[in-house]
DNA sequence: AGATCTACTTGCATTTCACAAGTAGGTTAA
DNA sequence: TTAACCTACTTGTGAAATGCAAGTAGATCT
């Protein structure tokens, strides 16, 4: 088994994205690394959609595995550690404002901020930089 | 129940996407739709990944009842439906694009045309309207 | 009219997931 | 300094989703 052999379905770039995140609960975890600021495994379990431990534990150990996110110790406190988006895994902002503008415009129930839409529809690149600045 | 009670489990957009495309299937049969030219349910079952029949008359009909496809018959064949895409599912190209940019630059097994992140890169906005415009 | 095509449904075994409980190491407060 | 608590998990068990094979009903081709 070679670094590249990962049995995938297919070299499909949908495929691709599907295996990486095409599950119920991998893209919320995504979510609260690049919109909330979580960092900490009890903030992610503290998100509104209740995920479950071990399913989180899952999520965060398949992230790490695909590069996507990392895992560090926390200065502050050995019995904590620190999950941060990877370059890859904030490569994925793009497609995560996209969804969020999807969403915006066709769930009458989302909480999305009505400046988002504004500033996505003057200013795409802005917007995806303004986010971009604000992940630490 | 009304029409906009669905019981998500959240509000946030990113949940409404993943509650709508979250699995492992449903996204590709949207790439078939959108980038393939498929319309009819044995070209979805002849995709790569090699969807079963129940799994792919499921993922159809939940696409229907959440808005993003319509079932019409077909004209030229009592016995075939024509599956397309509403103004609701196209709007997903972006994001759509965004995931295969992604995979495109992440995946060193993708089979993305190296002329799609070239137009990428240069005018995202014409990649756009270029699929759009190839989508009957 | 018989075979084939098309879009499914049904049944069953396997895999994944959700929920609850348990645990091991580190931290805090008395 | 030790007991309670915090943090990041693991384990067990039942429920749900999935995969595979077979069956079906209406339409079409020959």
């Amino acid at each position: 088994m070679t670094k590249n052999s990962k049995d995938l379905r297919s070299n499909c770039p949908i495929n691709f994205a599907v295996e990486t995140f095409g599950d119920k609960w991998t893209l919320l975890v995504i979510r609260d690394l690049m919109f909330k600021g979580k960092r900490h495994y009890s903030d992610f379990l503290a998100s509104d959609e209740k995920i479950s431990t071990n399913i989180l534990a899952d999520r965060l150990q398949k992230l790490d595995d695909n590069g996507v996110i990392t895992k560090s110790a926390d200065p502050d406190n050995a019995s904590k550690f620190i999950y941060s988006l990877t370059k890859k895994g904030l490569a994925l902002l793009p497609a995560m404002v996209e969804m969020t503008a999807w969403s915006a415009n066709y769930d009458s129930l989302t909480n999305t901020p009505s400046e988002f839409l504004n500033t996505y529809n003057k200013d795409k690149d802005a917007l995806i930089e303004m986010f971009k600045a604000q992940i630490t």
